[in-house]
DNA sequence: GACTGGCACTCGCTACAGTCGAGTGCCAGT
DNA sequence: ACTGGCACTCGACTGTAGCGAGTGCCAGTC
């Protein structure tokens, strides 16, 4: 299989017009709009064999030629060369994120910054609380048997469940209760936390065994276990774009699957490694609803820590070196942005 | 204009088939379909009329009728008739929002819920702040600059924000401010609090005066005018049936709109008096955007107040009796559940 | 052996003509 | 006031033809 340097070159060239254009493309306008220093029919022959390789097809037979996700996947490996940003680029995204009050706000402002930029589907997670700190644990009673739990992150990540006690607890059993709680679990990571939990229940005096044991419950049920992790979304009307070229014509798949908090998760929360960018291509894809569909995703977190994940959802038909840089580059503000913090 | 008996039928007829087939109808089904007890000829007599009146007209000559925006405001005005909730749908209502734990939760079932039953998109307003009263205030001091500050609505909903202090405050300081804060506002419509607020700055000790007008001043910017108002959204795949016929074709304009928080309050937020369901029909909304789209919207809240709106948005073509049947249910229900709270 | 020019071929796209039929408007008759 | 009948309109569909982009292949050249 022998890929040349000259085929891969033709294969990059297929990608940049392709992505460009939105139309197959064919020998003579490659050669005419890029410098192969070469005729047509060889690149015909290059084609021919980029084709039997997997990389490009036919539409049909009449039909210039278009990548296939293979095709993309080796584009992206081997081919593309890095784009930097604009300055107008850099500046938008400075301006944007300056002024947030809020880690809502943080989340929403580069949810929107992300979609804007690229031209494609944001999706943000906030900070993951499994991957954060206990700073603060807050006791509210409403009433006697009524207390509203505040945890604070060190993300900035509140989160907040009411309980319901068992049986009346005074105020002064309260104070009590958060004292505890908060000597036991400050500065833990919220993934350990179980055992410490566990171990507060046993630990706790008498009196306070009851209340404790409800409010063990909760902690666990709301903190480690359920919908522990949120999502922010924008840019889905940049799914229009193209025309319903993309998409095979039907955008219901996908914003099926963009409903799904759990699939959103799959695809930009498992980012683990820093520093890297993972992109998914087509087919490489575990969701069905989006086989049609490539997602640029990275990490992001004060320094070097991951807390978690952000990316660009669009058509295979993307330009990924640019959302690329585009994701990284967001994510590394955002990291900034929190350490200050 | 002699709009009888019979023409009105007829437009019912008209709209009834129109959204169960999403077809041009003509004269020969109509009378196929529904017992008119006339003939075709007479029911195109009327058609004529009816056309001349702009509450139907034709596609292309050789068609048949199709309801304009008027007929639609007509038929939901006069001629629908109510359509009760099947035993099925009733039960899912419920089924679906026992076992919430939280607003949150509460709010996602609904929308979800709604999205699933009506089969459009679904949104719903989270109870207005402006609406609310001011359960509880806590000052979490996070070091001796920072302040957490967790405003608990009586409606269920917590709002955070963090201060950053002048000047260090000790911790018997935070205990002070926490309690003139929540003896003065505790009760209090949130709406009604900026003087109070203010009153608060005046009459606090000297040493608190600094720390207090910093904490006043994000208070009444986040609690009062900062997005104070959340919205939560499901159900856009559903744009997508009925084939791009709906909306002439893009759906860019619908999900741009959709995007903007701002324009779903005013779509769904603006429902005051309780008890009636708001009809947009495409033309009558105010936004651009939504000029091909109707809404039906309704106000909930325990017994006989309103914290909040919710309703559907879907093409023009949409089920009006059987929608507003199931938004009004859904908004009573979940009054019901806002109230045991 | 690698590249090139030339040529025959494929096939989707567009335009055009013709037919079909659903649906209409109108009118004379009951 | 309603009805049956009839001429008419016009979109949808079908089939044909021509165009042109693009290909694959082959013989020739460096």
């Amino acid at each position: 299989m022998g890929l040349d340097d000259r085929k891969l070159a033709v294969l990059r060239a297929i990608v940049e017009d392709y992505v460009a254009t939105q139309e197959p493309v064919g020998s003579k306008a490659l050669v005419e709009r890029h410098q192969l220093g070469v005729s047509p029919a060889t690149v015909r022959n290059d084609m021919a064999v980029l084709e039997e390789e997997g990389y490009i097809r036919q539409p049909h037979t009449s039909a210039g030629r278009v990548p296939t996700d293979r095709g993309y996947r080796l584009f992206v490996d081997r081919l593309s060369r890095v784009k930097p940003l604009s300055p107008a680029e850099r500046r938008a995204i400075e301006r944007f994120l300056v002024g947030a009050v809020d880690l809502d706000d943080v989340v929403h402002r580069t949810v929107r910054l992300l979609a804007q930029l690229t031209r494609q589907v944001a999706v943000v997670q906030y900070p993951s609380l499994a991957r954060s700190k206990v700073r603060h644990l807050e006791l509210v009673p409403i009433s006697t048997t009524r207390l509203m739990v505040v945890m604070i992150a060190d993300t900035g990540r509140v989160e907040q469940r009411l309980v319901e006690l068992p049986a009346p607890v005074p105020a002064e059993h309260v104070t009590d209760l958060r004292r505890l709680v908060n000597e036991k679990l400050v500065g833990s990571q919220l993934a350990e936390t179980p055992p410490l939990v566990q171990a507060l229940v046993e630990e706790s005096a008498p009196h306070l065994r009851p209340a404790m044991t409800t409010l063990s419950t909760v902690l666990l049920e709301t903190l480690v276990e359920r919908h522990e992790e949120r999502i922010a979304l924008a840019g889905t009307a940049n799914l229009t774009r193209g025309g319903l070229l993309d998409f095979q014509g039907s955008l219901r798949p996908i914003l099926e699957a963009l409903e799904e908090e759990v699939v959103l998760l799959k695809l930009i929360g498992e980012t683990e490694p820093s520093n890297t960018t993972r992109v998914l291509i087509g087919d490489e894809n575990e969701i069905d609803n989006l086989r049609a569909a490539s997602v640029v995703s990275t990490g992001y977190g004060p320094g070097a820590t991951i807390v978690g994940g952000l990316g660009v959802l669009g058509p295979t038909r993307m330009d990924y070196p640019g959302n690329i840089a585009m994701v990284r580059a967001v994510a590394r503000y955002v990291g900034e942005l929190l350490a200050q913090n």
